[in-house]
DNA sequence: GATGAATGAGGATTCATTCAT
DNA sequence: AATGAATGAATCCTCATTCAT
């Protein structure tokens, strides 16, 4: 039985989701997976490397579920860049939606102290695409760099999220994919609209 | 002597931002602070005493760095509105700056399981005045409400600022007021654009 | 296949030569001794009866180099009894040297604390024989008692190769013999010396 | 107050020496010195470093012991040299008496697992000055080397010591005077006896 | 019989809080 | 008022022992 292990990082994720880092305690991170103590300490080394496990863990799913599957937006139409944009915000949304600790825990902000250079790896491997794909789409227009783009669209998403969570607004999809909308213009704001709520042209 | 007191709150803040509450040990505190242990429990109930009042101590400072002096934006001329965001922005880009800490730790999330009900209020009464003025600029319009739109902003600064913090991009006043203007598009989707990198197209 | 037990209670020497008893994990002592924890203990009932028996399989193959096919010393010549002492002295550096990590643990301080009734027999079981021969030896004479004699002797003994482990002296054979041959004037003071670095006067 | 320090060193002292250190658990020591766990922490940094200074602080009380007062032995007359082996023999057996939770400890063997180079220096100051000593004494003869005698005559003594508290023996001055005189010999003895239970010069 | 995964009591260490000075 | 030494509950982690396979 070595989903054991999969538990075991389940029970972690939901607990430093909640509470953080500091603020769990291991032997109530075993007690939620419904293990010993000791059990923990055969899978994991100690509680750092739980948490980088659980990190990482949890940041490649994201990865796939933002990635797996979704062409490479090598595109220069701009009605198909923005498909692909929508594309991702909707796969954010199901994420965050079916996901809540994973996506809860990797926006909480005193990662750094703890994690290793494997986990900061993976961290990478999660925006490089993301980044490629925007300079590609971007960079020829004036307006803010990627670099800034990318930042601000993925704030926007996790300050909706975090607002949601916290009870400052209700979400359905309509709202979230009209919220998408608004996003792209982040994106492409000095070009002619082509999409968002309701416009004449397709 | 009372400006002790002063001296611990941003002490206190200092910790707190940097390994967050449950990272950071009370006597750490007092020695940063330049007290005795016992002093600051003469200030401070207790821990979770302190950090309520550090929260609430940024937060006005933040509600006062963003409100105060600013015209009520009771403007339906959408130029004013756009340089009443444009003023808005400028502000939270200058408490990014000059109070870094402040900033960063008013966005941990883990806040929630130790703040009381009179930091509540105080949270609240920061973003009041923001969907208050919401309110009145958007609300006639179709597309996200004001709810999602403010969360979407607000959002997106913390992402630049965060992602300035973990050396993803460097941020001057240009780049700043660039990615201002770009969100202001987030606000007023759907109308002639009046503002930012000067499209040719009015 | 029942040379298990043998080969833990080798492995169980070793470590606790090493490391002490209380520093010994048993696991550590069952994967020395390539067989599973649970292995372990159908042989052995805990590791206090571990530690036990380590012991008196130790002491008691000391007890077979020293002892086994010496010749009853019932002697009354004096160089008879010297060449016996002798053969002790060569005895014990040969098991101090063939089997260091029993020599070592049969030294440690703490046993006392976990050795039971049987264990505490098969230590007398060594001694008495000695204290016998001794007893014939030198009860006559005056200066030290047996018992005295026999302590120092054997301290002597230890004392010698607990240095040479920790390092502050090399031995080899001759340098051995030598130490023997001072010792026997611990014996023998006070009678005329018949043997040793050889001295001209009687 | 700040002998809580001494008494804490005390009663590890004394634990350490009854059970080992791996045997001797931290708030045992803590509360054999009468003061809360946390507070012994505040002196000692961990476990290891109390050890450590534990042992330092026997080690020199044992030099202290030995060698304060008594007068350089640059002697090569030999009854000099004899009356001055007698002393630290007697010496020796005094600390032993007074302190023999400290002499039981500085005899343990398992201390080279954790002790630091700082205790490893007060190891050797003890032993250095015997040591030169001898060395004056003894290279001249034939017979085992200086590091041989010492050996021996080091651990007779600690045999001794031992046998008495594994109540092998008893001890009253007088035999422990008798044990040195014999023990002399292990240093002079190809040369005319001068003295011990039969001489007929004083 | 053999295994080693599982367990939880126990050990080392930290830290929020108190209180004598 | 100010201090910081003292405390012990709580935390991280280990390890002797059991037991299902």
């Amino acid at each position: 039985m070595d989903d054991k292990r999969r538990i075991i990082l389940d029970a972690a994720l939901e607990a430093f989701a909640e509470r953080g880092y500091h603020g769990t305690a291991v032997p109530e991170v075993a007690e939620a997976a419904g293990v010993g103590t000791g059990t923990l300490y055969r899978y994991f080394e100690n509680k750092e490397a739980l948490v980088n496990e659980v990190y990482r863990d949890a940041k490649q799913r994201l990865r796939a579920a933002l990635l797996v599957g979704v062409p490479d937006p090598d595109l220069y139409r701009l009605d198909a860049a923005e498909m692909w944009f929508a594309e991702l915000w909707r796969r954010l949304g199901t994420f965050a939606k079916t996901e809540p600790d994973a996506f809860r825990f990797l926006e909480m902000q005193d990662h750094v102290a703890y994690l290793d250079n494997k986990s900061r790896e993976v961290e990478l491997s999660v925006l490089a695409p993301l980044w490629l794909a925007g300079k590609r789409l971007r960079d020829r227009s004036d307006g803010p760099s990627v670099d800034v783009i990318i930042a601000l669209l993925w704030g926007a998403f996790v300050g909706l999220i975090k607002a949601q969570r916290l009870g400052y607004l209700r979400l359905d999809d309509k709202q979230l994919e009209q919220a998408g909308a608004a996003c792209w213009r982040l994106v492409a704001p000095d070009l002619p609209r082509t999409r968002g709520p309701r416009s004449k042209k397709s």
